[in-house]
DNA sequence: TTTT
DNA sequence: TTTT
């Protein structure tokens, strides 16, 4: 009934832009988020959450995120799951994000820092790309059945 | 850097307590959060979020939360890893609870509904077991390790 | 740049539906919110926190919401300012809502819970009654310049 | 029975730092937070939201804010009210905050960013001043009675 | 594996 | 598998 996320942190990699077979953006990344506290025998000191952003908001995802960067993200948490190639049920949770904050200065560019998009809006983007449509499916589980919007 | 997570949903069944082999309360239960979507294909409408409390808040939960009961949970992601039976690392999500409302009204009690406990409080207890000690430890994976406050 | 309020607690009165001069429905009402902890001089124990709505979760609140429900309200904090008929400035803390659950079962009702309206909503409702448009400005210094969406 | 806010602004001044009576550290800053939306009127563009931090989070603010600097704030919302000097009861809507991430690299220094302090904290500070003990009373209508935790 |  |  109510499902609301707020992260602080930083990329691990490079986010990962691709597109469903109906030619949707979505892109993913992962989160280091660090715990309030240390652990005692110098364990663990980071959350590694994964981030699922769609439409308009993942390609500005894609274009201004970087390896290294810090972002605000906002959204719900999902519990996902398919089949693997073993045909055994795998479960996922991430983070779809429905607004993310750069809070990594771009460099050289206008870093209007404006990345209130994804929600709501209804315009798809076809790669033109046979081979390229369902990457997304192959790599993540991820098809236009998840689309959250 | 900031982890927030604030749900509102249903208990799938009943909250189970455990305690660590020092004496620690933990209790787990998991949260059907109902999407705000339906899915087109009559797919998933809920996630099940697995929900982790320590010490006075998991006695509380266990005390007070019941399969069906409604509660609003506020904590943080956190993504543990262990070793299962297989020797094969196995990633799991939950969240650490810090405050739990119960919005079920309490069957003939007095429902005071003040659950924000466990927060630095220092009392643990032990419950005086030989052979109960570490269950948490052998059903979930969790230990005294995992101690988040 | 991120600004997000989750509140949950009672209704100090029914809620007040109104419409904008240009016939957006607007509700208004407050939360009672208990603190989590007992003042020590027997003060103050719960924050009094205004909440508008605007649109189809306007019109929601004003027709599932009773004085004394529960409620959990999802939005951002607002600092609006006007003049007061004595010609000062006058500054209004507000949470202007996107989303709220009826905690309180409804009584006689099918009590979805299903009130994730409001956001993104195109339609307007005029109430077809010349005297009634503009009482939101008159009220509460509410206009349409005001609307958020 | 639930309230908590997480803001990302900027400081629209340096943080001012005076203590209770009973020599407890108090902060207040203002947080300017760029609303999603562009006004149509060219109006309003950003909340001016009051922070107010206790204890060893309002020295660390107060050792580490600069007025433009962004910062990441989490707390619950206080609606105080104090009789100003004409008599008449003001009401004042603030930011406690419990968290308060510091998200512009310090200058020189070593920015471990961890400024997760002022909850759970015993260790009160008197200022040694007999004639400044009082300000915090003085300039915002805060006193000892205020102390949130 | 799941709640109403 | 991981960021600073």
């Amino acid at each position: 009934m109510l499902n609301r996320v707020i992260l602080i942190g930083r990329l691990t990699r490079d986010p990962e832009l691709r597109y469903t077979p109906a030619g949707v953006a979505v892109t993913q990344f992962t989160l280091a988020v660090d715990r309030p506290f240390t652990s005692q025998g110098g364990e663990r000191e980071a959350d590694f959450i994964p981030i699922v952003t769609w439409r308009q908001l993942a390609e500005a995802c894609a274009n201004h995120l970087k390896k290294g960067h810090m972002a605000a993200v906002e959204g719900r948490i999902q519990v996902r799951n398919y089949e693997n190639n073993e045909g055994k049920r795998v479960y996922v949770t991430e983070i779809i994000a429905d607004n993310v904050r750069f809070l990594t200065p771009q460099s050289g560019g206008s870093n209007s820092n404006d990345s209130r998009l994804g929600t709501g809006n209804q315009q798809n983007r076809n790669n033109g790309n046979g081979r390229g449509t369902n990457t997304a499916g192959d790599a993540w589980g991820i098809s236009d059945d998840d689309l959250p919007f």
